[in-house]
RNA sequence: GGGCGAUUAGCUCAGGGGAUAGAGCGUUGGUCUCCGGAACCAAAGGCCGUGGGUUCGAAUCCCACAUCGCCCGCCA
């Protein structure tokens, strides 16, 4: 029997593997091989090529120059002074220009797979957040129409970005601000108007800057439903004020229904007007004034954004009084700033781009670094059938909504879907190959793969085979390559979703799975779980059982149903 | 004209200083007496847009250029 190795405690592979390096390093410095003053970092990688090992470093070719030697000697005098005394490595070889290519143990993967039974739901989970505050605002878009697909990609990245931060440990809020104020409530409010007109019988022509879609028709109709023509009585703006407060009310509704949906759920939800009618945005400005950021030009007030390296200064206040939109936004972020965060992030359509340095500039202006904000800009979503790009077009009226999508192919397909290319590629959203039921379609792919093992356990307990736990476990009998490379993928996850956290990219989660996925399929299909060795399928209803606690955790974190059956 | 992003297999995209470049689709050819074929295996397919740099080493970093998308308002 192999030993089982446990002296390695909860200590993961590559902490130890730093460790182990270190020491040699300093054991080297001491004997004289190395002459470096300074250990640098040690940074380890995993090589694309399995014969390459399971880790390597590059620490002999970096400390070259300096020493003045060969890297391949100083790999091997580093190789020498390896202890290790946890007898987590199986070789060590010196391979190529000068790398360092270590190989783990088979004992030592395969003990690992006991965390993940022990830790089940929370395998994944970590500290290194440390329980930062951390605002994520997304969506956001105007209660002026329904949500389209393009906020669907923002909702879905927000809200499986804040699932990311919260399981590596960041004390999460996820924020949508409403833009209840300003010039497009009046527009919304004419639009219904117009509207109201039309459905009472006058002839009236709809200005081409007023809202043209369908839904505008229907709050028109609820209204006159309610209250008949009572409004033609009252004078035009306020009842275009009326009906502003009503359509928006109404529509906002539709959004926090279809974001519902679509299993996005919003901790806070933060009005525009709120600011206004509690003078935040007067304070806002006022408070800029004082520190010497706001001038006044064309009778219009400026914050000189370009202090902060912006191409051009930006009006806060407009010669008719009235604040922009900047100047509620400075407002609101000022608002988030006293709220303590130790991060922001701001989830946005790469169209606004153009806004992210007026945006740092207020950080700045208002004492903080620009690094405590982070703007995550979404590039666009091609809605597209068998290939074919669909038309969108708000101005003729025809939306295609983040509602009518979702109806069409599925909350899990959707969320998936827009999850599967990095936030700066755009993104073809084929709806045909949303809704496809084999492998083409890469959700079906990786529910698949849980649906499979939850079928075998099913079968395993009906023959009266409970999944055993790992003491009961010969888990050296894992032995097949396939089998090895599977537990390593599953090893793998806390990394996957702590370096998605880091790097702000929730894109990985679906990169993973899929190999994930992959990885099981084909091994189950060159294998048999269930057979007549006892203890073999013992060993591998232990494995496929830890595949399924990572493929849940991880579609969990997508907010994507993991099926027991399809 | 300026800015941001993209440019990797026929198509859609991963990979963001390392050793022999990855996946899915598509193409071609295989795998069902066997736990779910919604699956698997194999083959073909690449000057990583172009040209310069930086270094032991570049698809990856820097600078030009080209092409595509999006932005450049006292709209939001």
């Amino acid at each position: 029997m192999t030993s089982r190795g446990r002296t390695t405690g909860k200590m993961k592979i590559k902490d130890i593997l730093r460790d182990i390096i270190n020491s040699a390093l300093s054991d080297c410095v001491q004997k004289g091989a190395l002459s470096i003053k300074v250990i640098p970092a040690i940074e380890l990688e995993t090589p694309k090529i399995q014969e390459h090992g399971d880790f390597s470093t590059n620490i002999a070719m970096i400390l070259a120059s300096e020493e003045k030697r060969s890297p391949r000697l100083i790999a091997s005098a580093i190789a020498e002074s390896i202890i290790d005394k946890d007898n987590v490595l199986a070789k060590v070889e010196i391979a190529g220009p000068g790398f360092m290519n270590f190989f783990i143990n088979n004992d030592h993967w395969r003990n690992s797979l006991e965390e993940i039974e022990i830790l089940g739901d929370s395998y994944g989970k970590s500290k290194a957040g440390e329980g930062k505050k951390v605002q994520v605002e997304f969506v956001s878009a105007n209660p002026t129409g329904p949500l389209h697909i393009g906020h669907g990609r923002g909702a879905a990245v927000g809200d499986v970005l804040a699932n990311i931060l919260k399981a590596v440990g960041y004390d999460v809020v996820k924020e949508y601000y409403i833009n209840d104020a300003g010039n497009q409530m009046e527009t919304l409010g004419r639009s219904v108007f117009f509207r109201y007109l039309h459905l009472l019988g006058r002839d009236v022509a709809l200005p081409s800057e007023c809202y043209q879609g369908e839904y505008i028709v229907d709050i028109a109709n609820d209204i006159v439903a309610k209250h008949g023509d009572r409004y033609l009585d009252e004078p035009d703006s306020k009842v275009i004020s009326n009906f502003a407060v009503y359509a928006a009310d109404s529509i906002l509704e539709g959004i926090k229904e279809d974001l519902s949906d679509f299993g996005v759920k919003f901790d806070v939800w933060s009005s525009e007007k709120t600011f206004f009618e509690s003078n935040k945005i007067s304070e806002a400005t006022e408070d800029l004034k004082k520190k010497g950021y706001i001038y006044q030009k064309d009778g219009a007030f400026w914050f000189r954004t370009t202090d902060f390296g912006d191409e051009k200064d930006r009006v806060v206040i407009r010669a008719n009084g009235q604040p922009t939109y900047f100047a509620s936004d400075i407002a609101y972020h000022k608002d988030k700033l006293e709220r303590k965060f130790d991060m922001i992030i701001n989830i946005w359509g790469a169209d606004h781009h153009g806004y992210v340095p007026r945006m740092e500039s207020v950080i700045q202006a208002l004492g903080e670094k620009k690094e405590m904000l982070n703007i995550l800009l979404v590039q666009l979503v091609n809605l597209m059938r068998n290939g074919q790009q669909v038309a969108m077009s708000t101005r003729s009226g025809e939306f295609d909504t983040l509602k009518e999508v979702v109806m069409e192919v599925g909350k899990d397909a959707a969320r998936y879907f827009f999850l599967m290319r990095s936030s700066d590629s755009q993104l073809d959203f084929d709806l045909e190959l949303a809704k496809k039921q084999n492998n083409e379609n890469p959700v079906y792919y990786v529910q698949y793969a849980h649906a499979r093992i939850c079928s075998i356990l099913r079968l395993a307990q009906e023959q009266g085979l409970n999944t055993p736990g790992f003491e009961d476990v010969g888990i050296d009998l894992l032995n097949l390559p396939e089998e090895l490379t599977l537990i390593k993928q599953l090893l793998k996850y806390p990394e996957v979703i702590e370096g998605g956290a880091f790097a702000l990219e929730p894109h990985r989660m679906t990169v993973y799975l899929n190999d994930l996925a992959g990885k099981l399929h084909s091994y189950y299909n060159k294998n048999r779980v269930l057979s007549n060795d006892l203890p073999l399928t013992r060993a591998r209803l232990y494995l496929v059982k830890m595949v399924k606690i990572v493929l849940n955790n991880a579609l969990h974190i997508l907010g994507v149903y993991a099926p027991e059956k399809m």
